[in-house]
DNA sequence: ATTATCTATAGATCTATAGATAATGC
DNA sequence: ATTATCTATAGATCTATAGATAATGC
């Protein structure tokens, strides 16, 4: 039966939005076309109507897994957004949670156009923490430096915590030293001013 | 033909070191017992006289793995091995570097045992760089909370600038901002020293 | 007439096992 | 006699395509 023009947007739409959470909690080997399509509420072959292939979904699902990741952030103050950031919820809701971090291990295997959109969302958070740092501190200029040192220490200190069991201190451990030393670095501004203080 | 036990312990650990490769290169799920055996030089049915499954060996490669990673860093200064770590080499070896950055990802959906493996490794990892951090100062103490911010920051970068395409501006942006600011904390010692400063 | 979905299937993988072979280790 | 390897294959997946169906949009 087909269907309205509308009707297959909403349809395109759940296909990614479906396909953006399983990648994230089990990987883009992990969830097969198939899986995907039944979880959608569609067949397996209407799959080709939306996507020349598998890669493509890939594509397409990291690109809007990642806007959604800095769209959930929008309007908090930077400190906040650390706080939610490095918190037991999101390290144990893989499937919610930020692209950046459930993803990129597997990114660094696929081809260089799915890279290039990875890219682009790293680079729009490090964008991102850097103006929410400098307003944190009411002040224009930004330390894209100190942005970059941040996100990196967050994203490390996710995926290393997700790869402990359940039941690991060692898990918890991580995510409470980096916040707060993420707390305190943007708190100090940058190292030129915590040597100051 | 039968060989001796010998034989069979040479070609155990040539499956396992075959395979540590692989998955660093390609995720556990990118890569399949058929081809493992081949590239060992052995037949697919001969994997299960040295393993009852394909987790089994996952397991048992990812110790094996982090062993290494600790190993090759040893007699290092932990400033030199800073730079080694956040080296361009490093991220664009990735069969052959750090297990923790090239895997945690994937290891986040394994098994609870295979990520009890990965947690030992991880907490291996921290007691080594707090250890090197102390030595560095020519002090005895140890700071636990620095060697983990450390090590997260350092494994987010390797992990962020691998998901970026091979001539992104960007990757290389990520490794430089985070070998400056690991450096700088090892350098300043604790928070402390260096608001001290 | 076009097209979004469906059913069915091709062809290539994947993990794991069964049974044969042949050299070790008793 | 035991056992490490081999060949062969079962059975379950996987991506992708072909052709039928039926409602939209001209």
């Amino acid at each position: 039966m087909r269907i309205t023009k509308e009707k297959k947007q909403e349809n395109y739409e759940r296909i990614i939005a479906t396909a953006s959470a399983l990648f994230r909690e089990r990987g883009f080997d992990g969830v097969g076309v198939a899986e995907l399509m039944e979880r959608a509420g569609l067949t397996h072959g209407g799959f080709y109507n939306h996507f020349r292939s598998k890669e493509d979904l890939i594509a397409e699902s990291t690109e809007n897994g990642l806007s959604e990741t800095l769209k959930r952030y929008a309007g908090y103050d930077v400190l906040a957004v650390m706080e939610l950031y490095l918190a037991r919820e999101h390290r144990d809701g893989r499937g919610q949670g930020c692209t950046a971090a459930a993803l990129s291990c597997d990114a660094a295997r696929q081809p260089e156009e799915t890279k290039a959109v990875f890219a682009e969302g790293i680079d729009r958070l490090v964008r991102a923490i850097e103006d929410g740092i400098a307003r944190h501190h009411a002040s224009g200029a930004g330390d894209r430096a100190q942005a970059i040192t941040v996100l990196a220490q967050a994203v490390g200190a996710i995926v290393l915590s997700r790869a402990c069991p359940d039941d690991s201190p060692l898990a918890d451990e991580l995510l409470d030293a980096c916040r707060a030393d993420c707390r305190d670095a943007i708190e100090n501004r940058s190292r030129d001013n915590r040597a100051a203080v």
